[in-house]
DNA sequence: ATATACAAGATTTTCGAAAATCCTATTTAC
DNA sequence: GTAAATAGGATTTTCGAAAATCTTGTATAT
């Protein structure tokens, strides 16, 4: 449960070794973390010479996370002119949910028939955890302490998505699928302060009825939640540009 | 028409400026060229001072295209010790092949319903290059210029099957599909010269009929008609392993 | 005999300087 | 007045050396 509350990302591509080590890992998460929540604008130069300071390295590990980074199109290559932060656009929007539908509605069907009784607890285990934080947050929306707790509300969500497709035994749906979570994370991210501190929707609701169809097995009536669930994200953030 | 025939393949990641003129960008080229026909083999460890004399690049372009190489699954990263060629096995194969034909049913369906007259005609023309230039190999199989012939169909077959899917209208899964299929050609690569110069399987009829069904608009065939095309595909090079 | 500690060599990772390239502003030519 | 040429500065890209880490083999202790 002791999580760095500064990137609640797992590695996209888990290295095999112990942990991070290399300085290069170390920058690719945190620029990643910092891409994904803002931090470093949409569109946004990003120089080499700004990063080593913000960053603390050398050129070669920060080149090595700008290189990896730009496989799950978080940052944009301009050969002989360095590199920007991805932009984001009404257009890329749409595409990344209309993907993210395509491979987790298959990642879910694959695991409602396959999952074991250790995914459908898991399961429960990450709803219910998701469910107490927005609570949490509706509660008292106080300024100071909000940052980290919506930081924990977004792991606590990324969590709840992972484990419905967890068991779908197909290794390179679910990293498709955490690299199109992340891409669309980048929308919302705008949009859920808003959305979660004035309850203008409850996606609670709607989680939970994801997990009652997911339990119950009901292959077409859990893709079909998930979909909607995706689509009415969407239409929110879509709203609020 | 005129192409490198020492690698087919278009970028995965297109950079915007104008043809590759980095170092570290034609590193990548040659080096993903070289690990998908097999000239690196698989699992093997990639030694920095070895790919130095290889490709004539200092550390850097080559850590640069080892990074972006890693995010296609191509090469595997084992932090603070390396690279390694991506292993080959039965099992990735099969999860290769299944999520291409999750990818490339969906962009095939879209394609079919948005496709124009440009995109009908793009198939035809690659349709008919590779119907002939498989016919020139199995015609004469000289052992000189077969591999050049090889390489050149190999580019037919990834333009045919490029094709079909165009007119989609999703970046996403256009790259997720070219991804998926340097993966599974890295599996065909062995087997293709057996199965083409020796008339085993005569794919180029499974081709023309995915054709027929494609420019009829029948979604439904066309897809059934990709997906047997795959596991077919698959069948056939687990049985030769 | 087995296990631990240590040293030597190999390899990766990181750094900062040098080279190459791009961008901008100014000048020059027409 | 407009366009091409050019110089200066900024930035990326590449290199090779230095630092950090891992691996292997040998010696030492239990």
């Amino acid at each position: 449960m002791t999580q760095p509350l500064t990137s609640p990302y797992a590695p996209a591509a888990a290295n095999d070794a112990a942990g991070k080590v290399t300085l290069a890992d170390s920058v690719y998460e945190r620029m990643r973390w910092d891409i994904v929540r803002g931090a470093l604008a949409p569109g946004m130069p990003l120089r080499l010479e700004q990063l080593k300071a913000r960053y603390g390295a050398g050129f070669s590990p920060l080149r090595e996370a700008l290189n990896r980074l730009q496989g799950e199109r978080l940052v944009q290559s301009l050969s002989l002119r360095g590199f920007i932060v991805a932009p984001l656009s009404p257009e890329e929007m749409a595409d990344a949910i209309d993907s993210r539908i395509v491979i987790e509605t298959e990642a879910l069907r694959r695991a409602i028939q396959r999952g074991d009784d250790a995914w459908e607890a898991e399961i429960l285990a990450a709803a219910h955890q998701l469910s107490r934080q927005t609570g949490r947050i509706a509660a008292d929306a106080s300024g100071e302490d909000l940052d980290q707790a919506l930081i924990e509300l977004e792991f606590r969500h990324r969590r709840f998505h992972r484990a419905l497709i967890a068991a779908c035994g197909s290794p390179r749906l679910l990293q498709m699928a955490d690299t199109l979570y992340m891409e669309t994370e980048r929308y919302r991210v705008t949009a859920l302060t808003r959305a979660v501190t004035k309850g203008e929707r409850n996606a609670d609701a709607e989680h939970k009825a994801l997990v009652d169809a997911v339990l119950a097995r009901d292959a077409e009536a859990a893709v079909a939640l998930l979909e909607r669930h995706f689509r009415d994200t969407g239409r929110q953030v879509a709203g609020l540009v």
